[in-house]
DNA sequence: ATTATAATTTAGGTAAGCCTAATTTTTATT
DNA sequence: AATAAAAATTAGGCTTACCTAAATTATAAT
């Protein structure tokens, strides 16, 4: 009996969703500090999670934890909600996009369906919030994107930036501050040999940047064919 | 010392701001009525947050509850945020009057300090409601205005619309039907001398409307001269 | 294959904020 | 002044969502 889900609950289904993209398990201890609680209380409540009529998700001790198509349903609503939120902060209100991840958060919450409605409308039902991360659209329909990470771009080569990591408003400042935003175009310059370390172009900007391995990691492009 | 603040205290300080506004004390059973909670709970509740340091309201058994002027700050900090929410929805979301309130409830707790200062800017700093309830500055100042109760105009005498009550849905779509609403200039026709029923003019739709005398109270006017 | 380390789970407990039922105090009515 | 009714308080409990410490299980390193 889908009854109202508490916002820890939604942050949980969440981070799961999140976690488990690209396939596999969420792991307690990734909960748990992903969300900033202990290890045993992600136990547990995993374990009520899996427990209702129907169950968020399924567990299995020692293994982590995958959503049902069920649970998927339930986080889509959130993260529809918070990517809308993220883009009519930047579109409506004058926010940075290092600025809006936080308030998304707390808002994605007190958001009434009518709210989702009107600020959608009102951006013309935006399909990519200010990070370049797809916003479901009404149905919780999510277009499967080609993309690569950066990291995986051979020298001389380009691409177009698609999506950049949207947590942390550090890395979001140094990447607005060269240009490294969805749809700049770039080029792979040179590849450090021990670390790994890339530095790339911004055709827009004209910009050189620095960026580590594992931030290329995280930053999705589509290679120029 | 002044922590974070729980939603549901933060609901707790705005009643009893609303009911203390013109002067006395907040009863038990008025605030557990409003809140939708025990009598049993207020009291728990209202004990509590007067042995805060520094106290949030003074409280004597029996006595009902007054804030004190650092519960009063908070108060308003809460009030301010949801009717500023109210303008906001209404100005730039599309929302009828009605619409607003149930809305601005549940989002006055999730606004950040800076999702209020950008909220007021792009308002340009709006002083009222849609209600015509006066917004608390950012300094939490709030204008003192002279107001009289539609209810005790005189026959044949005209005034202007203040403020109307903004908790019923449907009393404000009976209201806005008529063109009632804050800045709307209204002539007392007749009252019934059994039950005080008015009728009024309108005077920029020129329709007539039926108000109760309850309804007659809770309607603030200036009169004219 | 042991053994050490890391991850996870279990057990027991806490704080917020509610509840109902019983009791006390205040207020209203005769 | 006595009594009835209404309002408020106290007592005892419950649920949610956390916590720490101890125990267990899985994984990695010898
Ligand atoms: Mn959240
Ligand atoms: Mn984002
Ligand atoms: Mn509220
Ligand atoms: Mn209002």
């Amino acid at each position: 009996m889908p009854q109202k889900i508490s916002e820890n609950i939604q942050d949980y289904l969440k981070r799961i969703y999140e976690f488990t993209l690209s396939g596999g398990r969420a792991s307690t201890n990734q909960l748990a500090q992903a969300l900033g609680i202990s290890a045993a209380s992600v136990t547990n409540m995993v374990q009520k999670l899996s427990k209702t009529e129907p169950p968020y998700l399924t567990y299995e001790k020692h293994q982590g934890v995958k959503l049902t198509p069920f649970g998927e349903q339930a986080a889509l609503k959130i993260i529809r909600r918070h990517r809308l939120i993220e883009i009519y902060l930047v579109e409506k209100l004058g926010y940075t996009w290092d600025e809006v991840h936080a308030e998304a958060e707390i808002l994605e919450h007190a958001m009434s369906p009518l709210l989702e409605k009107r600020i959608d409308a009102a951006l013309d039902h935006p399909k990519f919030d200010p990070h370049g991360d797809p916003i479901p659209d009404i149905n919780l329909e999510i277009p499967e994107i080609e993309q690569t990470a950066l990291s995986s771009l051979e020298i001389g080569n380009k691409g177009r930036v698609l999506r950049v990591p949207n947590e942390d408003p550090q890395v979001l400042r140094y990447l607005g501050k060269f240009g490294i935003r969805p749809g700049a175009h770039i080029k792979l310059i040179s590849r450090t040999p021990y670390d790994q370390t890339m530095r790339i172009k911004i055709t827009e900007t004209g910009n050189e940047a620095v960026i580590g391995p594992s931030l290329g990691n995280k930053i999705s492009i589509a290679k120029d064919s």
